[in-house]
DNA sequence: GCACGCATTTTGATTAGTCAAAGTATAAAT
DNA sequence: ATTTATACTTTGACTAATCAAAATGCGTGC
């Protein structure tokens, strides 16, 4: 059985992937907060239990192994985020570290039954696509609103920020997943975007952040 | 904060202590499935933390702040344990093992939100007692089917017997708790015990399981 | 009053995960 | 082609938790 870390781990490189290039140690060490020479060291425990390939200087990539396993855990993750959100009535900022610490505590068992309870969700309340339990996971690309056309409507898809501050705003603001949205200007010089709202509403937003919003044309499901 | 490895500590002195009598190193041991040796050197780790009092050679007690993490983690326990069977209509003879991961991970937030759910339970669905938020538990002393009275009816309070097969036969039997029943014989030679349901089905226990069965008498409550 | 048995404690070693800091490879720049 | 910047790897050390096995203390019985 993998440990909690080794799950974090997996997890991470997942997330890191894009494509098919190799994941570099320094974006896994700064994605778990570990100095590089830490991720070396596993990386190697890693690839001798065949859940990963490391090409070394290079980086790594997850082997269909490895890649299962970290499925799993992001399933949980999801999962118990929507939980946390549609049963429990938490707040969307508040259950990213809240399932940080569950997805390693509960049984494959347990999360079926969450699953049944929710509806099969696709997604989670930040518009994540929820892995299935085989380990199919949607990875469509999306505009953002730092990409997308000016004045079309778009549907937002998912919010990729994951801090308790921004998703906290984002809330007030109505930026949330599912809600239909347009963006009126975008100032490369000022790096800022401004977006209406359906109730009207017009809110400014930096371009790191207009990045972090995925978005689709509004017809699209 | 204590590592989820101390809260195992913790509960299990906790489980394990009667009256105000000290613990010893050997029960400590037998209920974490470790080595004397390992728990001795726990100890030292505790005490220093003012969490425990070691008394070489004698045993130990929990101290105030220890006994405060001990039934906080005894509360996650037995609150997850009701929140399975109540809400993910999870199987009683299955809940014990889940909660013992999930007691480390979960938070006083998402406790207290699944205690609402629940309707502020005061009992799991073993009928052990839930400690409140502020640490009270009910340690009232029961009789068991090993004591009890004869053909007097009692109430079942709780089952003390976390073994999954046992408690898969006692639900199959009836015998939960909530259930009015009946000492029917009790044969000391023999070692066993009949007993008669609401439904008038007879049951016969060995004098081991009897005693892990705890009743007040019926009117009680 | 002495020895015996037994639980407890000590000692030395192991594993997983981590860091700091020194060493090394490589791609880009001159 | 040599230098240089930068990321990667290695090394040595540390902590938490554990075990096996040897050493120790202590109450009981004789």
């Amino acid at each position: 059985m993998a440990t909690s870390t080794v799950e974090d781990y997996l997890k991470t490189i997942l997330l890191k992937s894009t494509g098919d290039e190799l994941v570099s140690m320094g974006k896994i060490a700064e994605g778990l907060g570990v100095v590089p020479g830490t991720v070396t060291t596993m990386m190697k425990n890693l690839a001798e239990q065949a859940l990963i390939e490391h090409y070394p200087r290079q980086g790594v990539r997850l082997t269909e192994r490895g890649r299962l396993i970290a499925l799993n855990v992001l399933r949980k993750h999801r999962l118990i985020e929507t939980f946390l959100v549609a049963t429990l009535k938490m707040d969307w900022s508040e259950v990213h570290v809240e399932a940080e610490r569950l997805e390693h505590a509960i049984s494959d068992a347990v999360l079926d039954r969450i699953d049944a309870l929710l509806g099969n969700p696709e997604t989670d309340p930040h518009g994540d696509p929820i892995p299935s339990r085989q380990g199919k996971l949607d990875t469509g690309i999306y505009d953002t609103l730092a990409t997308c056309a000016i004045d079309a409507p778009v549907r937002m898809v998912r919010v990729t920020d994951q801090s308790s501050d921004f998703l906290q705003f984002a809330e007030r603001q109505k930026l949330i997943p599912g809600e239909t949205i347009r963006v009126l200007t975008r100032t490369e010089v000022a790096g800022s975007v401004t977006v209406q709202l359906d109730n009207r509403q017009v809110v400014t937003l930096g371009f790191r952040q207009a990045g972090s919003i995925q978005v689709a044309s509004a017809g699209t499901g």
